[in-house]
DNA sequence: CACAATACTTACCAAAAGGTAGGTACTAAC
DNA sequence: GTTAGTACCTACCTTTTGGTAAGTATTGTG
C-alpha cells in the first residue's frame, strides 16, 4: 500500500534491499553511472592516494575543464562518496576526500583502471 | 622524427609503453570510457556469466534499446574485450562472448557491480 | 509464397555531456 | 585600494548519447 504524497525514494529503497543495476529503476543505477563516469573514476582513483584541494586534481587530470571537475564532485559528494570541507582561515581552500563507501568504490574502480593501464598493449594495437 | 604520413596510433603505442589514463592523448582514454559505459559495463558483467546471444542480451539489460545495444557491441568487439560469432547454419544467430581480455576486464567490472549492490544501502538513504 | 523470428540499420529528434569564455566571491599581500 | 590566487558559477554553443519507429536481410515453417 503506497500512499500517493509518500517519498518515492523510499519506496525504491524498500524495494531493492540489495541493488540490481540490471533492473532500470533501480537506484544503483545512477550510482553506477556517476562512478564510471567519464571524470568520476579518475578523481576517485586520484583521491584513494590522499585528499586533494580542487586545483591539485584540475591539473593532474589531464583534459579536464573546471566546469566538468566541479559538477563531477558536486555529484560525488551528493552521492556520499566524497567530502567537501572548506578551510576556515585564510584564502579558500577546499579540500575533497574519500569517504568510507567512496573508499570500497575507488578502491574497485583503481583495480581496474591499473589492469587497464598494464593491458592496454593486447588491444591497441590490435 | 615522425613522418606525416605514418600511423597516428603506432605513435601513441610507442609513446605509452604503459598506459596512463591521467594523460588525454593516451589510448587508454578511450577504452576505459568504452569499458565504463553505461551499457559496457552491464554487457561484459553479463558474458561473463556465459556467452550470451544479441537478443538474450536485450532481454536481460532493462532499458536498453536495440540501437545502443548492438551500437555497445560494436565497439567492444572493436576494442578486442569482446568476440562476435555467426551461426552459419539455420536462420541469423548471433553469439557474443568474452575475448581473453574481455574476460579480465569484466572481472574487474563485475568486482565493482557486486560491490555496489551490496552498499547501495549506505549510500542511497542519505 | 506468405509469415514469423532474429539481428540488425537508418532517419529523426530530444536530452545530456562537455568545451570556452567570462564573471563572481572571498581573502591575503603589497 | 589594487592586485593575485582559489574555487567556483553562468551563458552560450557544439558534440555525444540515447530513444522511437520504421525498414532490411536472412532463414525456417506452413
Amino acid at each position: 500500500m503506497v500512499k500517493p504524497g509518500e517519498d518515492l525514494r523510499r519506496n525504491l529503497h524498500d524495494q531493492f534491499e540489495r541493488g540490481d543495476v540490471y533492473a532500470p529503476e533501480c537506484p544503483s543505477r545512477p550510482l553506477l553511472d556517476h562512478l564510471t563516469s567519464r571524470w568520476g573514476v579518475l578523481v576517485l582513483v586520484l583521491l584513494l592516494d590522499r585528499p586533494h584541494r580542487f586545483g591539485e586534481l584540475a591539473s593532474l587530470i589531464g583534459g579536464v575543464s573546471d566546469k566538468m571537475l566541479s559538477q563531477t564532485l558536486k555529484t560525488l559528494v551528493g552521492d556520499g562518496f566524497v567530502t567537501r570541507e572548506v578551510g576556515t582561515d585564510g584564502p579558500v581552500r577546499v579540500t575533497y576526500a574519500l569517504t568510507d563507501v567512496g573508499q570500497g568504490a575507488a578502491e574497485r574502480l583503481a583495480d581496474l583502471v591499473e589492469w587497464l593501464e598494464s593491458n592496454m598493449n593486447a588491444l591497441v594495437p590490435a
